[in-house]
DNA sequence: GAACAATGTGGAATCGATTCCACAATTTGA
DNA sequence: TCAAATTGTGGAATCGATTCCACATTGTTC
């Protein structure tokens, strides 16, 4: 394999002088300047990173934890990441947790070690733990999906978006609006979503039964329970939120179960815009968040950060309903 | 940040020594291990791989290089990769090359420059170019999804699935059945699955339509545009294979559209076993291919290759059908 | 008792890059 | 014309680990 030492030989300069060449730095003479170009296009050398980054300190690696690359929003938002990363010649190294938490507090430690350049978070619980373990390593960090005091973060508006779909429910004549969640120490999907819809039901002067509001887990199957709950009582409601096209989906299937029409005995929505909730039947009503945007922007974030460049610390991403037959 | 000079300034020891601990190789007092030992824990330290990467030229990296994480074929693989990869103390580093194939080869370079250990291709045509550049750059290979000569690959029966799926459909009294595929350049899901089918149909005595066999592309808007081209004509089939099931899916949607029963006026299966395929109405049937598995004997071989242990060239991952209300 | 082997250790060399220092030549400005 | 600044270059030091060599001590075998 070629080494600098060998280019420095084929263009009958010095090493330093092959280096001040590749990195733009320092004089280099217009003839010296031209044979170590054309040496290194005629070898197809490239430095090795390892040894770079042994003296610069830098890998060009961020390093992305998630606890499932198999749902829609954290492919989506690893897409858009290595869209806006791979511009600036940086690569994602992949740390999935497989849902395990403690998972999570290890690889910010291998990744520490492995001298990544930053860390993206994708679909964590910030909760003092986590954020003890980022004061700790001391290295630029990025949460997506979730906010994080003193921590670049990218969220979506879930306060808002669901507050918005509750209107939507209420201005096609619902009064008994259900809602399926899931546990409130995810904040952003099930403490904020929750709040949009207990603070636009109570600000249309509408009240909630307690048996109308359940919580599941994210997956089909408790979307479904969640649903079963709901209808387990006489006073049922005739809409139903929730908080992802998955739990939605769930619940759609236990409708179709009993027999019941969607919308016309109820009518539902999600949030997450996966590909099944428009081929669902009927198609879901669901809310789009800008997953991929969210990854190139908070791409563009870790990066300002780690060249030291001015920075946003919070950005909240836009989200658009998609009103489908199934409200 | 802590370095194995510090180490050894702490334990009493040379570097040398500290090294011999960490490696568990060449003697050492058991004071001395103790020493350095306890020092290690106490501190938290663990070696820089850059440093170790620069001598032993080992980077405990593997590049996976991949057109989409977004669907669930190639999640599953990276999901059953990562698995297995973490247990032996391996990294994935991510190659998203959005559906360009030009980007696949400049991956190979860049992932060569990184000096992964070795290079997974997930959902790639192992076409004479790809194969080229595989030979040129001499870094143990794993392809998964297609076959690969002389290079490590994990494959599903792809054909045989196919004959199945087809026998079935056979069995449930259909001698006119349709094929959605995609192009044979895709010599896995095009022209294997394509040959199982047309393979069986020959060994039943039954004939094929030249319009019942479409080809589409990889999203579920061709598939419905290729059930379309499938009932223009008069001679209409009453069951259709789509070689994924996001083929299937769209297929189904142009069925409903057209006020058909499925599978009362046409029969459908597709392949890949997605999330969806459960929640279509009626819920489709489908073949599971083994992707976490495939991803984890993919892993295990590619190891073994860089360990240069003994390793499988060519694996076949088995399939289950899942029969459903689609058939 | 001597020669050989085993045990244990420290320090230099090495990996491949960057960076800094020293030196020489050339140019500029007073 | 001379001093200072600029230009250009090579080589050593450095980054943090591993590995090998040299040396000293201890143990074993003939």
């Amino acid at each position: 394999m070629i080494t600098i030492k060998d280019i420095a030989e084929m263009a009958n300069v010095s090493r330093s002088t092959v280096s001040r060449v590749l990195n733009d730095s320092g004089y280099v003479s217009e003839d010296a300047r031209k044979r170590v170009e054309s040496v290194v296009k005629e070898t197809g050398y490239a430095p090795s990173e390892y040894a770079k980054s042994l003296r610069t300190k830098k890998t060009k690696v961020i390093g992305v934890i998630l606890p499932t690359i198999q749902t829609e929003t954290p492919s989506r938002i690893v897409t858009g990441l290595g869209r806006e990363l791979s511009k600036h010649g940086y690569q994602i190294l992949l740390a999935n947790t497989d849902h395990d938490k403690e998972k999570e507090l290890e690889y910010l430690d291998l990744l520490k070690v492995r001298q990544v350049d930053g860390i993206v978070l994708i679909a964590t619980n910030a909760d003092a733990k986590l954020m003890k373990k980022i004061k700790e390593i001391n290295i630029p960090i990025v949460v997506i999906g979730q906010e994080a005091e003193d921590v670049i973060h990218v969220t979506y508006d879930d306060y808002r978006a669901v507050r918005e779909l509750t209107r939507l429910f209420i201005q096609k004549g619902h009064e008994k609006i259900a809602f399926i969640g899931v546990d409130e120490s995810d904040r952003a999907v099930g403490y904020y979503r929750k709040k949009g819809f207990l603070d636009e039901m109570a600000a249309q002067g509408l009240s909630v039964e307690k048996t109308w509001v359940q919580k599941a887990i994210f997956d089909i199957a408790s979307g479904h329970e969640a649903m079963g709950e709901i209808l387990k009582y006489a006073n049922k409601p005739t809409a139903t939120i929730a908080v992802t096209d998955r739990l939605a989906i769930g619940a759609m299937s236990y409708l179709k179960e009993q027999g019941l029409e969607i919308p016309t005995d109820m009518a539902i929505a999600g949030i997450g815009a996966s590909e099944m909730s428009q081929y669902m039947e009927p198609p879901l009503t669901t809310v789009d968040y800008q997953n991929e945007k969210a990854g190139e922007e908070g791409a563009k974030q870790i990066l300002a950060s780690i060249e030291s460049r001015p920075f946003q610390e919070k950005l909240v991403m836009d989200y658009r309903l998609i009103i489908r037959g199934s409200v």
